[in-house]
DNA sequence: GCCGTTTTCGGCCCGACTGTTTTCAGTCG
């Protein structure tokens, strides 16, 4: 996959050319082809030089370097680009509030070329006398280099989710906030955070932002205004916090919600019809007047387009889509008719029956899909085929108690290191449904993963690879896998692939779901549940799902229970015609 | 380097906060 590879060199390529002092519009364009290249759903492998300039930001040139990159390997250009600068002043623009200019004044006038120097400079105060520097910037480049060594790196969604509700919650309690709601990345549900983004309405803002800064678990205050103001809490992570008037609210979500790159479009946009967005509101240009802002709908309106979701604004192609009328009616928790991948006691889940089955109706659910671990898998203590059939009878006499709610048999059978299933075809076929996933030999090459996860989509039986990469966000990168070919299997062989929903794993990750929609790939968005709490991390799935443009009619589990079967049983039947 | 209901050349989003600058540049989001 070359899209992350050469998202990063033009990243770079971007970096340098600032450094150099280039021009900001050619540094921008590489910025923003960077970005959309990481998030197209589609490798770049596979397009003609035509269909790289589709790509919005990728016009001749650029496409020209993709081509070259792609054919030999490394890009020309770059590697005359590299070659300008010595390798470790790119380093010191990691440091907040440090950039391009100042790098750029330090090389010049001292020589500096890594962050050790920098620090060791700065710690004998000798960067005072540069121009432009004073103790204070000497300060704060000191403070911001030990930043830069603590780590800051993107969390976990689920893991400052519910950090951020708790700062809103408590600014809420402190401060005569009117309305506050949580925006940027957190609101567009991206898998990883970087940054806390709050916006608020109050009539007395100074007072707001003092509550703000003095919160308990403040560590540090990065900036503090009249109407904005950053700290850092534990765990570095930033928090950012903005107030306006009570009737910009929707411009000032709007704005504070992104990205960056969805604002600039939409700005853009704006200034082509004389208009003029910021975060007090969307204005005419010529006279100033202000038509709007009360409510985030009201930007898109007055731009002439329709609302675009949170989860779209990553300038993916959305704005092109709201101007042809395209764009998706996603997903939505209530869509979600059941949970077809579920733990019991029977192996490492802790929960009888009938309490996930009062579990899952209480979602509103009306059907889930038990799928305990298969015997290879003895941590987990996966069940034998003895112990597969027992339960296969206990839940048929399970079924025939219920009503209105229906308990499917299935297995989340391992696929083995050597790529054998773990059951056999005559025990697979008792079952309402086979999810297959990999849990072992996390370390093999990339064909024999690949080749491991294809033959199970092969396989008759098998409906769903679960957790496809494998990966846990902070904790494992996903195992080597040709993710291209996985999808093209599965909508070859009409296999679903499941969007787990696990806020570790959310695999597939967003750009995979998408690129699987565009392959004609059918998706499941499972809980993986083991205690009945995890049930409720579906949001995390479904934020996955719409992030992917995902429709209803893109997800299995969205299918009444005779839909479903019917669904399960036709693909099986086709594959084992093949 | 991209792009076109104003353009194939000349534009390219907009504003808050800080530090050092006496009027603003740099950085960030």
């Amino acid at each position: 996959m070359k899209n992350q590879e050469i998202a990063r060199i033009f990243s770079e390529m971007a970096e340098i050319l600032e450094i150099k002092g280039d021009n900001p519009f050619k540094i921008r364009a590489y910025r923003r082809a960077a970005l959309n290249i990481e998030g197209l759903p589609r490798s770049v492998e596979e397009l003609s030089k035509d269909e790289l300039r589709e790509i919005p930001g990728i016009g001749e040139e650029l496409a020209a370097k993709i081509e070259e990159y792609v054919q030999t390997g490394s890009m020309h250009t770059y590697d005359k680009l590299k070659g300008e600068i010595p390798p470790g002043l790119l380093a010191l623009l990691a440091v907040p509030g440090l950039g391009p200019k100042t790098a750029r004044l330090l090389f010049d006038k001292l020589h500096v070329t890594s962050l050790d120097e920098l620090e060791r400079l700065a710690a004998e105060h000798r960067l005072s006398g540069v121009p432009g520097i004073q103790k204070k910037t000497e300060e704060n480049i000191l403070k911001g280099i030990a930043s830069v060594k603590r780590g800051r790196e993107r969390q976990p969604l689920g893991k400052v989710l519910p950090i951020a509700l708790d700062i809103v919650e408590q600014i809420r309690k402190r401060a005569p906030v009117d309305r506050i709601e949580i925006a940027g990345s957190i609101r567009r549900w991206k898998e990883t955070i970087k940054d806390i983004d709050i916006v608020a309405t109050s009539a007395n803002p100074e007072k707001v932002m003092e509550v703000f800064v003095s919160l308990p678990l403040v560590e540090s205050v990065v900036l503090h205004g009249p109407t904005r103001s950053s700290v850092v809490i534990r765990e570095g992570l930033q928090v950012d916090l903005r107030v306006v008037e009570r009737d910009a609210l929707g411009a000032a979500l709007a704005y504070l919600t992104g990205s960056k790159g969805h604002n600039i479009r939409l700005r853009d946009m704006a200034a082509k019809q004389g208009l003029k967005i910021n975060e007090y509101g969307i204005f005419r240009e010529k006279d100033d007047k202000r038509l709007g802002g009360e409510e985030e709908e009201d930007v898109y309106r007055l731009l002439g387009l329709p609302y675009i979701p949170p989860e779209l604004r990553e300038d993916l192609g959305e704005v092109e889509a709201a101007l042809a009328g395209k764009l998706p009616r996603l997903i939505t928790r209530e869509d979600i008719r059941g949970d077809l991948h579920v733990h019991s006691r029977w192996s490492d889940g802790h929960h009888t029956f009938d309490e996930l089955v009062a579990a899952a109706k209480a979602r509103g659910y009306t059907y889930f899909a038990l799928t305990d671990h298969s015997r290879g898998l003895g941590v987990a203590h996966g069940l034998t085929i003895e112990r597969l059939m027992e339960q296969k009878r206990e839940i048929t006499e399970l079924n025939r108690r219920l009503t209105g709610f229906t308990v499917l048999h299935g297995t989340e059978m391992d696929i083995r290191g050597d790529g054998t299933l773990d059951f056999p075809d005559e025990v697979l076929k008792e079952l309402d449904i086979v999810i297959a996933s990999i849990h072992s030999g996390f370390r093999q090459s990339k064909e024999q993963m690949t080749s491991r996860i294809v033959s199970a989509m092969r396989n008759p039986y098998v409906s769903i690879i679960a957790h496809p990469t494998g990966r846990l966000i902070g904790e494992r990168d996903a195992y080597e896998v040709e993710m291209d070919e996985v999808i093209r299997v599965a909508g070859e062989t009409g296999t679903v692939l499941e969007i787990n929903a696990y806020p570790l794993r959310l695999d597939l990750s967003d750009t995979y779901a998408r690129r699987a929609k565009e392959m004609g790939v059918t998706l499941a968005i499972n809980t993986d549940t083991h205690v009945i709490d995890q049930f409720d991390t579906m949001p995390y799935g479904i934020s996955i799902a719409r992030r992917s443009w995902l429709e209803k009619g893109d997800v299995l589990n969205t299918l009444e229970l005779p839909a479903l079967l019917h669904r399960i049983r036709q693909v099986n039947l086709v594959k084992s015609e093949r």
